[in-house]
DNA sequence: GGAGTTCGATACAGCGCTGTATCCGATACA
DNA sequence: TGTATCGGATACAGCGCTGTATCGAACTCC
Protein backbone atom coordinates (compact mmCIF):
# COMPACT_ATOMS: atom_id res chain seq x y z
CA UNK A 1 0.00 0.00 0.00
CA UNK A 2 1.08 3.64 -0.22
CA UNK A 3 3.29 2.73 -2.92
CA UNK A 4 5.30 5.52 -3.99
CA UNK A 5 4.87 7.45 -1.16
CA UNK A 6 7.81 9.13 -0.22
CA UNK A 7 8.41 10.25 -3.76
CA UNK A 8 8.88 13.97 -4.02
CA UNK A 9 6.62 15.92 -5.93
CA UNK A 10 9.50 17.02 -8.84
CA UNK A 11 9.86 13.33 -8.92
CA UNK A 12 7.28 13.04 -11.41
CA UNK A 13 8.83 15.09 -13.79
CA UNK A 14 11.66 13.11 -13.99
CA UNK A 15 11.03 9.68 -13.78
CA UNK A 16 10.21 9.86 -17.56
CA UNK A 17 13.79 9.67 -17.84
CA UNK A 18 16.18 6.49 -16.78
CA UNK A 19 15.34 6.56 -12.84
CA UNK A 20 19.08 5.34 -12.84
CA UNK A 21 21.66 4.73 -9.75
CA UNK A 22 23.36 7.92 -10.41
CA UNK A 23 20.09 10.22 -10.34
CA UNK A 24 19.57 8.82 -6.61
CA UNK A 25 23.05 9.32 -5.80
CA UNK A 26 22.94 13.02 -6.96
CA UNK A 27 19.79 13.77 -5.44
CA UNK A 28 21.16 12.45 -1.78
CA UNK A 29 23.97 14.59 -2.35
CA UNK A 30 22.01 17.37 -3.42
CA UNK A 31 19.62 16.94 -0.70
CA UNK A 32 22.75 15.95 1.57
CA UNK A 33 24.61 19.85 0.55
CA UNK A 34 21.85 21.49 1.33
CA UNK A 35 20.92 19.81 4.89
CA UNK A 36 24.90 20.50 5.99
CA UNK A 37 24.41 24.18 4.87
CA UNK A 38 21.54 24.47 6.83
CA UNK A 39 22.26 22.92 10.62
CA UNK A 40 25.78 21.87 9.99
CA UNK A 41 27.76 18.64 9.71
CA UNK A 42 27.30 16.90 12.71
CA UNK A 43 23.74 18.29 13.16
CA UNK A 44 22.91 16.29 9.96
CA UNK A 45 20.82 12.83 10.45
CA UNK A 46 20.98 10.24 7.32
CA UNK A 47 16.99 10.72 7.92
CA UNK A 48 16.98 14.20 7.08
CA UNK A 49 19.06 13.90 3.63
CA UNK A 50 16.42 11.35 2.93
CA UNK A 51 13.41 12.88 4.04
CA UNK A 52 14.89 15.71 1.58
CA UNK A 53 15.54 14.08 -1.06
CA UNK A 54 12.11 11.88 -1.06
CA UNK A 55 13.93 8.29 -0.36
CA UNK A 56 14.48 6.33 2.67
CA UNK A 57 16.76 5.35 4.39
CA UNK A 58 17.19 1.77 2.46
CA UNK A 59 18.16 3.70 -0.47
CA UNK A 60 20.59 5.41 1.40
CA UNK A 61 22.51 2.58 2.78
CA UNK A 62 22.15 1.61 -0.80
CA UNK A 63 23.91 3.66 -2.26
CA UNK A 64 26.70 4.96 0.59
CA UNK A 65 28.31 3.45 2.97
CA UNK A 66 27.66 6.02 5.98
CA UNK A 67 27.65 9.81 6.58
CA UNK A 68 31.22 10.29 6.80
CA UNK A 69 31.96 8.56 2.90
CA UNK A 70 28.85 10.74 1.13
CA UNK A 71 30.58 13.80 3.37
CA UNK A 72 33.91 12.77 1.70
CA UNK A 73 31.99 13.05 -1.68
CA UNK A 74 30.04 15.88 -1.51
CA UNK A 75 33.24 17.64 -0.96
CA UNK A 76 34.95 16.12 -3.68
CA UNK A 77 32.18 16.77 -6.31
CA UNK A 78 31.79 20.77 -4.43
CA UNK A 79 35.19 21.32 -4.50
CA UNK A 80 35.77 20.10 -8.34
CA UNK A 81 32.80 21.82 -9.73
CA UNK A 82 33.86 25.15 -8.07
CA UNK A 83 37.42 24.89 -9.49
CA UNK A 84 36.03 23.84 -13.05
CA UNK A 85 33.63 26.95 -12.59
CA UNK A 86 36.60 28.90 -11.86
CA UNK A 87 38.61 27.52 -14.55
CA UNK A 88 35.95 28.23 -17.26
CA UNK A 89 35.42 31.93 -16.00
CA UNK A 90 39.27 32.66 -15.76
CA UNK A 91 39.29 31.05 -19.54
CA UNK A 92 36.75 33.39 -20.73
CA UNK A 93 37.93 36.49 -19.03
CA UNK A 94 41.44 35.86 -20.34
CA UNK A 95 39.61 35.47 -23.95
CA UNK A 96 38.11 38.56 -23.77
CA UNK A 97 40.84 40.13 -22.79
CA UNK A 98 41.24 43.14 -25.10
CA UNK A 99 38.17 44.63 -23.57
CA UNK A 100 39.45 45.06 -19.85
CA UNK A 101 39.42 48.55 -18.86
CA UNK A 102 40.84 49.53 -15.91
CA UNK A 103 42.78 47.79 -13.43
CA UNK A 104 39.99 48.12 -10.66
CA UNK A 105 37.50 47.06 -12.91
CA UNK A 106 39.11 43.98 -13.88
CA UNK A 107 39.29 42.38 -10.59
CA UNK A 108 35.77 43.24 -9.96
CA UNK A 109 35.20 40.85 -12.62
CA UNK A 110 37.23 38.68 -11.26
CA UNK A 111 35.21 38.14 -8.08
CA UNK A 112 32.13 37.56 -10.28
CA UNK A 113 34.71 35.75 -12.02
CA UNK A 114 34.90 33.28 -8.80
CA UNK A 115 31.14 33.06 -7.78
CA UNK A 116 30.17 29.71 -9.06
CA UNK A 117 26.57 29.97 -10.44
CA UNK A 118 23.95 28.76 -8.26
CA UNK A 119 23.01 29.49 -4.14
CA UNK A 120 26.31 31.53 -2.91
CA UNK A 121 25.23 30.74 0.61
CA UNK A 122 24.87 27.32 0.15
CA UNK A 123 28.51 27.19 -1.10
CA UNK A 124 29.95 29.65 1.72
CA UNK A 125 28.71 27.46 3.98
CA UNK A 126 29.64 24.04 2.95
CA UNK A 127 32.88 24.97 1.92
CA UNK A 128 32.98 26.85 5.53
CA UNK A 129 31.97 22.75 6.77
CA UNK A 130 34.54 21.37 4.83
CA UNK A 131 37.24 23.77 6.15
CA UNK A 132 36.21 22.59 9.78
CA UNK A 133 36.75 19.05 8.82
CA UNK A 134 39.51 19.31 6.87
CA UNK A 135 41.37 20.83 10.25
CA UNK A 136 40.36 17.93 12.37
CA UNK A 137 40.44 14.74 9.87
CA UNK A 138 43.90 14.60 7.80
CA UNK A 139 41.49 12.72 4.90
CA UNK A 140 39.57 15.25 4.28
CA UNK A 141 42.77 17.97 5.01
CA UNK A 142 43.97 16.52 1.98
CA UNK A 143 41.34 16.79 -0.36
CA UNK A 144 40.83 20.27 0.81
CA UNK A 145 44.58 21.80 0.37
CA UNK A 146 44.92 20.05 -3.11
CA UNK A 147 41.68 21.81 -4.12
CA UNK A 148 42.91 25.25 -2.23
CA UNK A 149 46.02 24.71 -4.31
CA UNK A 150 44.14 24.34 -8.10
CA UNK A 151 42.30 27.08 -7.25
CA UNK A 152 45.56 29.60 -6.12
CA UNK A 153 46.83 28.10 -9.18
CA UNK A 154 43.72 29.37 -11.93
CA UNK A 155 43.65 32.70 -9.55
CA UNK A 156 47.54 33.27 -9.84
CA UNK A 157 47.01 32.47 -13.56
CA UNK A 158 44.45 35.13 -14.15
CA UNK A 159 46.44 38.03 -12.19
CA UNK A 160 49.23 37.09 -14.12
CA UNK A 161 47.26 37.60 -17.60
CA UNK A 162 45.71 40.61 -16.44
CA UNK A 163 49.19 42.34 -14.84
CA UNK A 164 50.59 41.40 -18.64
CA UNK A 165 47.68 42.72 -20.89
CA UNK A 166 47.40 45.32 -18.81
CA UNK A 167 51.20 46.61 -18.69
CA UNK A 168 50.54 46.22 -14.55
CA UNK A 169 52.93 44.69 -12.14
CA UNK A 170 51.76 42.94 -9.35
CA UNK A 171 53.13 43.73 -5.48
CA UNK A 172 53.35 40.45 -4.60
CA UNK A 173 53.99 37.06 -6.24
CA UNK A 174 51.14 35.82 -8.59
CA UNK A 175 50.63 33.00 -5.82
CA UNK A 176 50.72 35.23 -2.81
CA UNK A 177 48.24 37.81 -4.27
CA UNK A 178 46.07 34.94 -5.35
CA UNK A 179 45.98 33.56 -1.81
CA UNK A 180 45.59 37.16 -0.22
CA UNK A 181 42.46 37.76 -2.59
CA UNK A 182 40.67 34.39 -1.93
CA UNK A 183 41.41 34.48 1.91
CA UNK A 184 39.52 37.79 1.77
CA UNK A 185 37.03 36.63 -0.85
CA UNK A 186 35.71 33.58 1.72
CA UNK A 187 36.14 36.21 4.54
CA UNK A 188 33.78 38.69 3.07
CA UNK A 189 31.24 35.86 2.67
CA UNK A 190 31.29 34.75 6.05
CA UNK A 191 30.57 37.98 7.75
CA UNK A 192 28.26 39.17 5.34
CA UNK A 193 26.54 35.57 6.19
CA UNK A 194 26.65 36.20 9.77
CA UNK A 195 25.33 39.66 9.67
CA UNK A 196 22.27 38.64 7.42
CA UNK A 197 23.02 39.77 4.38
CA UNK A 198 20.63 38.53 1.64
CA UNK A 199 22.44 37.16 -1.31
CA UNK A 200 22.99 40.58 -3.50
CA UNK A 201 24.20 42.40 -0.80
CA UNK A 202 26.27 39.89 0.11
CA UNK A 203 28.05 39.91 -3.48
CA UNK A 204 28.17 43.40 -3.58
CA UNK A 205 30.25 43.56 0.33
CA UNK A 206 32.35 40.88 -1.03
CA UNK A 207 33.25 42.34 -4.65
CA UNK A 208 33.93 45.57 -2.56
CA UNK A 209 36.27 44.11 0.00
CA UNK A 210 37.74 42.29 -3.06
CA UNK A 211 38.25 45.19 -5.34
CA UNK A 212 40.17 47.04 -2.22
CA UNK A 213 42.88 44.04 -2.50
CA UNK A 214 42.65 44.38 -5.97
CA UNK A 215 43.88 48.05 -4.98
CA UNK A 216 46.99 46.98 -2.93
CA UNK A 217 47.86 44.13 -5.32
CA UNK A 218 48.48 46.21 -8.67
CA UNK A 219 50.86 48.53 -9.41
CA UNK A 220 51.08 50.96 -11.89
CA UNK A 221 54.14 50.86 -13.80
CA UNK A 222 54.34 54.39 -13.85
CA UNK A 223 54.68 55.10 -10.36
CA UNK B 1 30.08 4.41 48.17
CA UNK B 2 32.98 5.61 46.04
CA UNK B 3 32.70 9.29 47.70
CA UNK B 4 34.94 10.93 45.24
CA UNK B 5 35.20 8.52 42.15
CA UNK B 6 34.84 11.48 38.94
CA UNK B 7 36.80 13.96 40.80
CA UNK B 8 39.51 13.99 38.44
CA UNK B 9 43.10 14.16 40.22
CA UNK B 10 44.43 17.84 39.32
CA UNK B 11 41.07 18.22 41.66
CA UNK B 12 42.83 17.74 44.90
CA UNK B 13 45.40 20.70 44.16
CA UNK B 14 42.58 22.82 43.78
CA UNK B 15 40.04 21.73 46.80
CA UNK B 16 41.40 23.31 49.40
CA UNK B 17 40.36 26.68 48.23
CA UNK B 18 36.43 27.34 47.99
CA UNK B 19 35.63 24.82 46.06
CA UNK B 20 32.96 27.30 44.69
CA UNK B 21 30.00 27.44 41.85
CA UNK B 22 32.04 29.45 39.74
CA UNK B 23 34.56 27.02 39.62
CA UNK B 24 32.65 24.28 38.29
CA UNK B 25 31.50 26.26 35.76
CA UNK B 26 35.08 27.69 34.72
CA UNK B 27 36.23 23.79 34.68
CA UNK B 28 33.16 22.44 32.65
CA UNK B 29 33.53 25.53 30.40
CA UNK B 30 37.28 24.55 29.81
CA UNK B 31 36.46 20.91 28.65
CA UNK B 32 33.73 22.44 26.68
CA UNK B 33 36.68 24.60 24.58
CA UNK B 34 38.74 21.67 24.27
CA UNK B 35 36.06 19.28 23.33
CA UNK B 36 34.52 21.62 20.68
CA UNK B 37 37.47 22.74 18.98
CA UNK B 38 38.42 18.85 19.25
CA UNK B 39 35.23 17.01 17.51
CA UNK B 40 33.47 20.34 16.59
CA UNK B 41 30.04 21.54 17.91
CA UNK B 42 27.89 19.28 16.66
CA UNK B 43 29.43 15.81 17.23
CA UNK B 44 29.92 17.11 21.09
CA UNK B 45 28.27 15.40 23.86
CA UNK B 46 27.47 16.67 27.01
CA UNK B 47 28.54 13.83 28.57
CA UNK B 48 31.64 14.09 27.16
CA UNK B 49 32.11 17.45 28.37
CA UNK B 50 31.58 16.21 32.00
CA UNK B 51 33.86 13.24 31.59
CA UNK B 52 36.44 15.83 30.50
CA UNK B 53 35.52 18.20 33.57
CA UNK B 54 36.09 15.14 35.74
CA UNK B 55 31.79 15.62 37.00
CA UNK B 56 29.09 13.99 35.67
CA UNK B 57 26.08 15.15 34.42
CA UNK B 58 24.50 15.92 37.40
CA UNK B 59 26.78 18.85 37.65
CA UNK B 60 26.46 20.11 34.11
CA UNK B 61 22.87 20.57 34.72
CA UNK B 62 23.07 22.31 38.02
CA UNK B 63 25.06 24.47 36.39
CA UNK B 64 23.85 24.83 32.66
CA UNK B 65 20.27 25.19 31.02
CA UNK B 66 21.90 23.08 27.66
CA UNK B 67 24.79 22.59 25.48
CA UNK B 68 23.28 25.34 23.49
CA UNK B 69 23.41 28.12 26.58
CA UNK B 70 26.70 26.78 27.72
CA UNK B 71 28.33 27.25 24.10
CA UNK B 72 26.98 31.08 23.86
CA UNK B 73 28.78 31.80 27.49
CA UNK B 74 32.02 29.86 26.47
CA UNK B 75 32.00 32.06 22.84
CA UNK B 76 30.94 35.68 25.52
CA UNK B 77 33.87 34.32 27.34
CA UNK B 78 36.62 33.29 24.65
CA UNK B 79 35.14 36.57 22.65
CA UNK B 80 35.89 38.93 25.87
CA UNK B 81 38.98 37.01 26.53
CA UNK B 82 40.49 37.24 22.95
CA UNK B 83 39.80 41.05 22.29
CA UNK B 84 41.20 41.75 26.11
CA UNK B 85 44.18 39.78 25.25
CA UNK B 86 44.14 41.93 21.96
CA UNK B 87 43.91 45.19 23.73
CA UNK B 88 46.32 44.70 26.35
CA UNK B 89 48.66 43.33 23.67
CA UNK B 90 48.21 46.79 21.46
CA UNK B 91 48.61 49.31 24.36
CA UNK B 92 51.74 47.83 24.74
CA UNK B 93 53.03 48.08 22.18
CA UNK B 94 51.97 51.45 21.47
CA UNK B 95 54.08 52.15 24.83
CA UNK B 96 57.05 51.06 23.80
CA UNK B 97 56.54 52.83 20.44
CA UNK B 98 59.91 54.50 20.50
CA UNK B 99 61.36 51.33 19.59
CA UNK B 100 59.64 50.67 16.54
CA UNK B 101 62.13 50.33 14.25
CA UNK B 102 60.87 49.53 10.46
CA UNK B 103 57.48 48.96 9.28
CA UNK B 104 57.27 45.17 8.39
CA UNK B 105 59.25 44.36 11.97
CA UNK B 106 56.08 46.47 13.36
CA UNK B 107 53.61 44.03 11.41
CA UNK B 108 55.19 41.46 12.26
CA UNK B 109 54.98 42.63 15.81
CA UNK B 110 51.51 43.25 15.33
CA UNK B 111 50.57 39.62 14.54
CA UNK B 112 52.54 38.42 17.65
CA UNK B 113 50.11 40.75 19.46
CA UNK B 114 47.16 39.41 18.42
CA UNK B 115 48.15 36.13 19.51
CA UNK B 116 46.41 35.66 22.52
CA UNK B 117 49.05 33.12 24.98
CA UNK B 118 47.78 29.48 25.23
CA UNK B 119 46.82 26.88 22.66
CA UNK B 120 46.58 28.86 19.22
CA UNK B 121 45.34 25.81 17.69
CA UNK B 122 42.17 25.56 19.77
CA UNK B 123 41.65 29.33 19.66
CA UNK B 124 41.24 28.72 15.87
CA UNK B 125 39.07 25.79 16.02
CA UNK B 126 36.78 27.29 18.85
CA UNK B 127 36.74 31.02 16.16
CA UNK B 128 35.62 28.35 13.40
CA UNK B 129 32.75 27.14 15.42
CA UNK B 130 31.83 30.14 16.61
CA UNK B 131 31.49 31.60 13.12
CA UNK B 132 29.67 28.34 11.88
CA UNK B 133 27.37 28.84 14.21
CA UNK B 134 27.20 32.76 13.18
CA UNK B 135 25.96 32.25 10.05
CA UNK B 136 23.17 30.06 11.60
CA UNK B 137 22.11 31.16 14.35
CA UNK B 138 21.02 35.12 14.88
CA UNK B 139 21.63 35.42 18.71
CA UNK B 140 25.13 34.03 18.15
CA UNK B 141 25.92 35.95 15.33
CA UNK B 142 25.31 39.41 16.78
CA UNK B 143 27.89 38.06 19.50
CA UNK B 144 30.16 37.46 17.02
CA UNK B 145 29.67 40.50 15.10
CA UNK B 146 30.50 42.22 18.29
CA UNK B 147 32.96 40.79 18.80
CA UNK B 148 34.79 41.30 15.77
CA UNK B 149 33.85 45.25 15.16
CA UNK B 150 36.08 45.44 18.84
CA UNK B 151 38.86 43.69 17.26
CA UNK B 152 38.54 45.60 14.28
CA UNK B 153 38.81 48.85 16.00
CA UNK B 154 41.54 47.97 17.95
CA UNK B 155 43.73 46.64 15.50
CA UNK B 156 42.77 49.98 13.49
CA UNK B 157 43.90 52.14 16.27
CA UNK B 158 46.90 49.93 16.32
CA UNK B 159 47.36 50.74 12.78
CA UNK B 160 46.81 54.11 12.67
CA UNK B 161 49.33 54.52 15.79
CA UNK B 162 52.29 52.96 14.33
CA UNK B 163 51.50 54.70 11.18
CA UNK B 164 51.82 57.78 12.92
CA UNK B 165 54.50 56.98 14.91
CA UNK B 166 56.58 56.30 12.09
CA UNK B 167 55.45 58.91 9.71
CA UNK B 168 53.83 56.60 7.00
CA UNK B 169 50.62 56.50 5.42
CA UNK B 170 48.06 53.65 5.42
CA UNK B 171 47.01 53.06 1.59
CA UNK B 172 43.43 52.20 3.15
CA UNK B 173 40.99 53.62 6.16
CA UNK B 174 42.35 52.32 9.10
CA UNK B 175 39.11 50.06 9.51
CA UNK B 176 39.41 48.31 6.32
CA UNK B 177 43.11 47.51 6.69
CA UNK B 178 41.98 46.17 10.07
CA UNK B 179 39.83 43.62 8.06
CA UNK B 180 42.31 42.77 5.92
CA UNK B 181 44.81 41.80 8.59
CA UNK B 182 42.73 39.98 10.39
CA UNK B 183 41.38 38.27 7.73
CA UNK B 184 44.21 36.80 6.42
CA UNK B 185 45.38 36.33 10.04
CA UNK B 186 42.79 34.02 10.67
CA UNK B 187 42.70 32.29 7.19
CA UNK B 188 46.69 31.86 7.22
CA UNK B 189 45.93 29.62 10.79
CA UNK B 190 42.98 27.78 8.76
CA UNK B 191 45.14 26.27 6.23
CA UNK B 192 48.09 26.01 8.52
CA UNK B 193 46.29 23.69 10.98
CA UNK B 194 44.91 21.90 7.83
CA UNK B 195 48.09 21.35 6.52
CA UNK B 196 48.83 19.79 10.02
CA UNK B 197 51.23 22.11 10.80
CA UNK B 198 52.73 22.41 14.62
CA UNK B 199 52.00 24.83 16.69
CA UNK B 200 54.97 26.76 16.08
CA UNK B 201 55.01 26.59 12.37
CA UNK B 202 51.62 27.63 12.62
CA UNK B 203 52.50 31.25 13.71
CA UNK B 204 55.63 31.21 11.63
CA UNK B 205 53.42 30.79 8.69
CA UNK B 206 50.50 33.64 9.84
CA UNK B 207 53.46 35.85 10.90
CA UNK B 208 54.83 35.60 7.29
CA UNK B 209 51.28 35.87 5.84
CA UNK B 210 50.24 39.22 7.80
CA UNK B 211 53.63 40.51 7.44
CA UNK B 212 52.86 40.64 3.16
CA UNK B 213 49.69 42.50 4.16
CA UNK B 214 51.79 44.48 5.85
CA UNK B 215 53.90 45.54 2.86
CA UNK B 216 50.91 46.33 0.62
CA UNK B 217 48.84 48.28 3.47
CA UNK B 218 51.55 50.48 4.96
CA UNK B 219 53.11 53.13 2.18
CA UNK B 220 56.14 54.81 2.59
CA UNK B 221 55.25 58.96 2.29
CA UNK B 222 59.05 59.11 0.16
CA UNK B 223 57.26 57.95 -3.00
C1' DG C 1 6.83 -13.62 -20.92
C1' DG C 2 9.69 -15.73 -17.54
C1' DA C 3 13.99 -15.67 -14.61
C1' DG C 4 17.49 -13.04 -12.63
C1' DT C 5 19.06 -8.92 -10.76
C1' DT C 6 18.95 -4.58 -8.71
C1' DC C 7 17.21 -0.73 -6.20
C1' DG C 8 14.73 1.08 -2.74
C1' DA C 9 11.01 0.44 1.08
C1' DT C 10 9.94 -1.58 5.48
C1' DA C 11 10.76 -3.63 9.87
C1' DC C 12 13.54 -4.20 13.76
C1' DA C 13 17.08 -4.42 17.31
C1' DG C 14 20.22 -1.78 19.81
C1' DC C 15 22.53 2.14 21.55
C1' DG C 16 23.88 6.52 23.13
C1' DC C 17 22.29 10.64 24.50
C1' DT C 18 19.15 13.76 26.87
C1' DG C 19 16.87 15.65 30.67
C1' DT C 20 14.56 14.95 35.03
C1' DA C 21 13.80 13.22 39.51
C1' DT C 22 15.81 11.67 43.55
C1' DC C 23 19.38 11.08 46.89
C1' DC C 24 23.54 12.12 49.62
C1' DG C 25 27.25 14.72 51.61
C1' DA C 26 29.17 19.03 52.80
C1' DT C 27 29.06 23.66 54.13
C1' DA C 28 26.68 27.63 56.58
C1' DC C 29 24.30 29.31 60.17
C1' DA C 30 22.03 29.42 64.60
C1' DT D 1 25.30 20.39 67.82
C1' DG D 2 21.25 20.42 65.13
C1' DT D 3 18.96 22.15 61.00
C1' DA D 4 18.61 24.21 56.36
C1' DT D 5 20.52 24.76 51.99
C1' DC D 6 23.08 23.75 48.04
C1' DG D 7 25.95 21.38 44.74
C1' DG D 8 26.84 17.37 42.64
C1' DA D 9 26.13 12.09 42.05
C1' DT D 10 23.03 8.43 40.82
C1' DA D 11 19.17 6.31 38.74
C1' DC D 12 15.79 6.13 35.27
C1' DA D 13 12.59 6.80 31.47
C1' DG D 14 12.28 7.99 26.81
C1' DC D 15 13.68 9.09 22.25
C1' DG D 16 15.91 9.56 17.96
C1' DC D 17 19.25 7.75 15.28
C1' DT D 18 21.98 4.02 13.25
C1' DG D 19 22.72 0.06 10.62
C1' DT D 20 21.16 -4.41 9.18
C1' DA D 21 18.15 -7.83 7.52
C1' DT D 22 14.25 -8.79 4.85
C1' DC D 23 10.92 -8.02 1.34
C1' DG D 24 8.67 -6.41 -2.87
C1' DA D 25 8.57 -4.28 -7.26
C1' DA D 26 10.53 -2.74 -11.34
C1' DC D 27 13.76 -3.13 -15.14
C1' DT D 28 16.94 -6.38 -18.16
C1' DC D 29 17.93 -9.86 -21.08
C1' DC D 30 17.11 -13.88 -23.21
Amino acid sequence: MNRGIGMSEQDAALRPQTRSRENTRARLLDAAAQVFAEVGLGETSVEAICERAGFTRGAFYSNFESKDQLFVELAARFASRQVEGVRERVAAMIESGPDLRGDRDDMVGLVEALDVPGDVRLGVLLMSEIKGRAMRDAKTAEAYLAQDAQMLREVAQLLEEIAQAKGLRLALPAEDAARTVLTAWEGAAVRAIAAGLPEQALLEARAKEVGRIAHLIIEHPSL
